[in-house]
DNA sequence: TCAAAAGTGTTCGCTATACACCCATGG
DNA sequence: CCATGGGTGTATAGCGAACACTTTTGA
C-alpha cells in the first residue's frame, strides 16, 4: 500500500489515500494523601506554546499504543512499567490545527513520591484536579473523559494499590476514594467496611503523628485485593 | 506535514514518517428475546476471504471515528442514528498482514427487528454469541473485549432501551440481562425489583400468548430510566 | 385435569447507614 | 484539661435471596 519515494536524498512515505498521524497521550494521576492530581507538561513550541498539556507523542510503526504510552511515560517521569489503561480515542477532524491527528488516550496511576518533576522550575508540574488551567488542543475534554473513566473503573481497578504509598492510613484511603468519586463517606462506616473486606493487613509501624493522634498503617493484601477486583469490588455510594 | 505528489497522473499523499491506516469496526449487538446475537459479514476478498468479520472500513479525512462508524453501520444495516459506543482501539503492529492498521472499535445496540440482512443467502448474518465461528484478523479478540465492555457498561447504558422492542415482557428483559451478564436471576425477585425501581410502565396490550399464559407488556419510562442510568443503575449480582 | 408460565406475597439474614462512646495526644 | 483525630461498637431500616401460593391457559 505504501511506497517509499526518494527525491533529493529525502526518504518519504507515500500512500494512495491520505493517512492521519497517530499519537498517544497519557493522563497521569497521582495522589498526595488528600487530593487527586495530574501531571502536566508545558509546551515549548507552537501551537499552544506555553500552555499545559498531557505528555504524549507519535506512535512508531513497530510498537503498539500501549508500548508507546509506556515509552512516553518512561521518558517523562522515569517510571518503568507503570499501570496504564486505554480509555478513549480522540478523532475529531481538526483537533490539531496543523494536520489530522488521532490520539489514543491512556490514564496512568502512579505514586507521586516515585516520580521526578514537580519542581516549579521544571516544565512538568503536578496540578490538583480543580486547579488545572486551560489546556492545549482538546486536552480539557480528554481530562474530563479520563476522570469519568476512572470513576467508572474504580470498582474493578487497583486504584488504591497504584496510587497510594506502600503503607497508608485508612484515612488516606478514604480521602482517595472520596476524591475520585466526589462523595463523602462516614469515617466510621468506611473503617468497618474495610476491616470486614479483609483486604488490608496491619503494618508494624505507626503513622508519623503529624496529627493529634498517630494512626495505624496498612498494606494491601494482594491476593484478597485481586479477588475483590474480579468480582467487582464496590464501595457504598 | 503531508505533500501531494503527482507522478504519471497518479495522486499520492506523502509524509516524512510512515503513517498507519485507520479504520473503525462495529460489533453490532442484537437480542432475539432469548439470546444475545452479533451481526457478522462474510469477507469476499483476501486476506481471510470467506471468513466472517465485523463490518467496518477506512476513516475519511473529514469525519470523526463516530461518524465513520455510523456511516458504515448505515451502509451495512440500513440503520440511521443507532446507539454506538467506542470501547477500545486495537493497535498491535501486525494485526493486519498487509499493512499497519489501527482500528477504533465500537459496539452498537440495535433492535434486530429493524435490521435488514439475516437471510441465509445474504453475506450478512446474525450469530448467537456462543455460535460465533473463528473470525478474520483479530476480531475474536475484539468480540471478547466488546462483551466485556458491554458487561461493565450495562449499569450505565440504555441496554434494554436500545436492544428490546418498544414493548416487551419482563421475562424478555430478564433474559436480556442474564444473557449479557451470564448469570441467573430468580424470576420472582427480578419482577419485584423491577416493580420497585418504577422504570417500567404497563402497556394496554398483552403479549402474544405463545406461551401457556399471556404476559403483561411493558414500556420504559424514559425519565425514570435516565435518572437510574445517571446514578449507575445496578442489578443484583 | 394437569403442566407450564405469569403474577403476588412472605420470611430471613446481611449490610449500608446513622449514630454514640472511648482513647490518645498536643497545645 | 480540652479539642482534635483515631479506633470500636450498636441499633435500625432496607434490600437481596430463597421460596410458597395463586391464576391462567393450552394440550
Amino acid at each position: 500500500m505504501s511506497e517509499i519515494n526518494k527525491e533529493n536524498g529525502e526518504q518519504r512515505y507515500c500512500y494512495k489515500y491520505p493517512h492521519p498521524s497517530v499519537t498517544t497521550d497519557c493522563v497521569i494521576f497521582g495522589f498526595d494523601g488528600t487530593r487527586l492530581k495530574v501531571l502536566l507538561v508545558q509546551r515549548g513550541i507552537e501551537p499552544f506554546k506555553g500552555r499545559w498539556a498531557f505528555p504524549g507523542g507519535f506512535m512508531k510503526m513497530e510498537e503498539s499504543a500501549e508500548e508507546c504510552a509506556l515509552r512516553e511515560l518512561q521518558e517523562e517521569t522515569g517510571l518503568q512499567g507503570a499501570y496504564i489503561r486505554q480509555f478513549h480515542t480522540f478523532t475529531a477532524p481538526h483537533r490539531d490545527p496543523r494536520e489530522r491527528v488521532i490520539t489514543v488516550a491512556f490514564y496512568a496511576l502512579v505514586r507521586m513520591q516515585e516520580v521526578k518533576g514537580g519542581d516549579d522550575a521544571d516544565d512538568a508540574r503536578w496540578f490538583a484536579l480543580d486547579e488545572v488551567p486551560q489546556l492545549a488542543f482538546d486536552h480539557d475534554q480528554i481530562l474530563r473523559r479520563a476522570e469519568q473513566a476512572l470513576r467508572q473503573q474504580i470498582h474493578f481497578e487497583p486504584v488504591g494499590f497504584e496510587l497510594l504509598p506502600k503503607q497508608f492510613t485508612i484515612k488516606e484511603l478514604q480521602n482517595l476514594y472520596e476524591a475520585i468519586l466526589d462523595v463523602h463517606f462516614d469515617r466510621r462506616n468506611f473503617y468497618n467496611k474495610m476491616r470486614r473486606l479483609e483486604m488490608l493487613e496491619l503494618s508494624d509501624e505507626r503513622s508519623n503523628p503529624s496529627q493529634r493522634k498517630e494512626a495505624f498503617l496498612f498494606r494491601f493484601n494482594p491476593q484478597k485485593y485481586d479477588e475483590l477486583k474480579k468480582k467487582g469490588f464496590r464501595l457504598e455510594f
